[in-house]
DNA sequence: TATCAACTCCCCCAAAATAGCGAGGGCAGT
DNA sequence: ACTGCCCTCGCTATTTTGGGGGAGTTGATA
């Protein structure tokens, strides 16, 4: 007999849409026997897309308390490589404790275990188990499916994907060379003078390789630019 | 009787050096029954490690002829989410031949199946299967090892983490919610004006959280604020 | 060979950001 | 009650950026 969630995975790649994806959250919330399995994804450009079993009143709650810029969840796994639970996140800040409290009255569970992924663009999305349980036994169930949650939770990405019309928006047009060492520079802190100085040409050039980054970017200013190029990882820091 | 994989996971496990991860690839070399498999690590800053099965003169080769700005493989899989076959890459630039033919010299496997792996501040890593046949067996072998493969790539990626000594992440210290708002709607491309209209605030007071959070942040200006504020995920843009 | 993208340099002027002084009220922890 | 942090507001002068022109050299690719 085939184990339950290699069923899901096969059923998710037979997926056509992403309303296959919901369904899919939902029988591994029944197979995983947990409160919530939920699906998020970010683009760099701001477009996101989620789903999941949390109730509708919490994921409007959400959008509207803007909680993706305070959620310790988001915030933490962005700053992560691997899979965390969610004890291991900063959960000190007052912005965090008031989330977590509205959390907990709109039925999210008190324990998670979220992996995040994430794309050549900066594009972002987080896979989370949640479930209300004490400490022991999520540390029971972690042990016991963390392998098979971070590979649904790549299928889940890679199906979200696959259906998601935001795909080509902008071909992540590269920077070039010179663009890149003009933006990093700056990214860093010193003035188009210094910049100008460093990589010893006039300051004038320098601003036309960041003005044409900021025309590759789609970016308002050179700030902006910096934030864009960041994102999608085209600069390191 | 535990599958062979599972048991090398479990060695990777309890890993204290990045020896066992050289160990760990040939383990899984032999349990795949391929040629290779190599694990490459590169960092934003340029740094790179890398370890697999390759023999030292093809990594000598890749190292003097930078085919790291050539390779197919990385380039490809620099712009993708998902694990990869190679036959799906882009071969028909000339660079891309010449770095084939070469490779094929040295050894190097026909057939390909890669794995990239991406973390918060650029850093990229690619787990390879690689092996010599024609294609029909290797479908056969993506299809029946695909996900024990992206697993057992996830894995090693921690490990080499764990043991990469530039990992100190800094005690990032937290923004207050205005200095938030703030900085992210500065990243987000608006002018200091717009802003502060948007959080119905003067400039000036804007401006102050701007300052209070630059200094936080040690930066030298709001871009460098803007920079760090995304490099460390205190803000989401 | 033509074309295109990248790289380099120059002018001027308006707009925006930064630096330097301030000030006061509210709220939480000690 | 005190201390510290967060939020809010004002002014002036200087520095930095941004937008508008234009022009010439490479090197790779078609």
């Amino acid at each position: 007999m085939k184990p339950r969630v290699e069923q899901i995975l096969e059923d998710l790649e037979q997926a056509t849409g992403l309303e296959h994806l919901q369904i899919a959250v939902e029988a591994l919330r029944d197979h995983y026997r947990v409160d919530h399995v939920v699906y998020h994804w970010v683009s760099s450009s701001g477009e996101q897309y989620g789903c999941g079993t949390y109730s509708p009143e919490w994921a409007q709650r959400y959008q509207e308390q803007e909680y993706l810029r305070t959620d310790p969840v988001i915030l933490g796994c962005f700053q992560r490589f691997h899979p965390v639970d969610w004890k291991m996140l900063d959960w000190t800040s007052r912005a965090a404790r008031t989330f977590q409290t509205d959390a907990l009255k709109y039925g999210v569970g008190n324990q998670g275990f979220s992996v995040p992924i994430r794309g050549p663009n900066g594009q972002f999305a987080l896979f989370t188990v949640n479930h209300n349980c004490d400490d022991a036994t999520w540390e029971r169930f972690t042990e016991m499916h963390r392998r098979s949650i971070i590979l649904v939770a790549h299928f889940c990405n890679q199906k979200a994907l696959e259906f998601e019309p935001g795909r080509k928006p902008e071909p992540a047009q590269p920077l070039s060379p010179r663009e890149v060492d003009a933006i990093t520079l700056i990214a860093m802190g010193h003035s188009r003078a210094q910049v100008a100085d460093a990589l010893s040409i006039s300051e004038h050039t320098l601003r036309v390789y960041i003005e044409s980054a900021r025309f590759k970017l789609g970016a308002a200013n050179t700030t902006h630019a910096v934030a864009r190029a960041i994102s999608r990882g085209l600069i390191v820091v």
